[in-house]
DNA sequence: TATTGCATGTGACATTTGTCACATCTTAAT
DNA sequence: ATTAAGATGTGACAAATGTCACATGCAATA
């Protein structure tokens, strides 16, 4: 199995190389730092499985897989990562990469490699657990350093659909002070801004799927 | 690898136990017909993963893998099947099943269980392109009676952000007057009020995934 | 009873926001 | 060259928003 790795740190490239090597059937052919050199390297080697880190200065590995895909869309990307974050899941998904686990599981890595260069997708136990639509993630408002109250969550929704502060205080029959006052403690218990701010918070941390 | 595998299919277990026995990391401890069958069999061996079919008589293999997964949550599932239905490979997933790849991928099996084992998630192509359903959605953007330019994009992902105009406009080095005649423009466009209600727009139109 | 806490409300205030009419400048098309 | 279109900007304005200090009333409870 011939790969290319790409990694920030050349240091992990490095001993990604010799872990891997360990392995009869793995040949490493380039390392690279960053997704421009991603790129090329593919294009040159045109390995069966291309190894690569997400976040890379220059070029992250998301904006060189779209790229490397385009071109050959049966590309093999396999996503090395130390940190997860549902935007870059989705988006690698989106793009066709092969797979997305952390760098930290060692014992992972070949294997994973293994089934993706047999045509597999393989994702890592806590990045299925962030596809949002499936699982039941905590919800983000009791990890706060205040309570939020029933009262509380039922006008964050309310400012989450949009409505504005008379239209809520139609809706609660309370005037329309009271809701300001209370949005202003919500606000600096959520530690934000303003009501878009509010809305923003509530999406962001998948509330909306818990209704 | 401590292996037990289920399937209807009498010769499709006796094969897979050949075909996987030729490594000889892989010991097949038993093979069982139906879900049922399953169950006693995980109990008996605890075997490091489960290979199991899904369509069986008496019992399915999504019924048996709740169990099973109930009594050990730690329980590594895969599961092979012989045809595609999203159904199923939503609910494998909900049950906390480690993969799910076609019977036929003959080359693929090996791998996948030897993924599965070291701790990963295995999905088949055609399985991970059923999956994101919440991604099919076209970007609503595109169905307006007005379009939107890349500028105005821009913006509006911004405004999603939680940005106010001055900040907004500090970003893209305009005036805030002109920040804000912009986003008059795209309220009106897309019939919305106020800043709150476009970020709503954006986050359950699922804007921010395609970034 | 007296008190405390909580929910609700008011009024004032500064700021932000959204709208509008219109100005300026550049670029492209005729 | 003239025109048209688009991008950017300004100033004025009303409305909405967020903050604050403080009131009122009610219920629990020490």
């Amino acid at each position: 199995m011939r790969i290319v790795i790409i990694d920030d740190d050349n240091l992990v490239g490095i001993s990604l190389k010799t872990i891997l090597e360990a392995n009869q059937e793995v040949e490493v052919l380039a390392i690279g730092n960053n997704g421009k050199e991603g790129i090329l390297l593919y294009e040159k080697y045109q390995p069966d499985v291309l190894l690569m880190d997400i976040r890379m200065d220059i070029m992250t590995g998301i904006d060189a897989a779209k790229i490397i895909i385009e071109k050959d869309k049966n590309a093999k990307i396999l996503f090395l990562t130390t940190f997860l974050d549902d935007d870059y899941i989705i988006k690698a998904l989106q793009l066709g990469a092969k797979g997305y686990i952390l760098k930290q599981d060692f014992e992972s890595i070949l294997p994973a490699l293994k089934a993706v260069y047999s045509g597999q997708n393989v994702f890592g136990d806590k990045i299925i657990s962030k596809i949002p639509s499936f699982l039941d993630q905590k919800k983000a408002l009791e990890d706060l350093p205040f309570s939020i109250s029933q009262k509380e969550l039922e006008l964050i929704r309310l400012v989450a659909d949009g409505l504005s502060n008379k239209e809520i205080s139609q809706k609660l029959y309370l005037s329309e002070g009271t809701i300001r006052n209370y949005l202003s403690n919500i606000l600096e218990k959520l530690d934000l801004r303003d009501r878009t701010q509010l809305a923003v918070f509530y999406y962001q941390n998948h509330l909306d799927l818990y209704r």
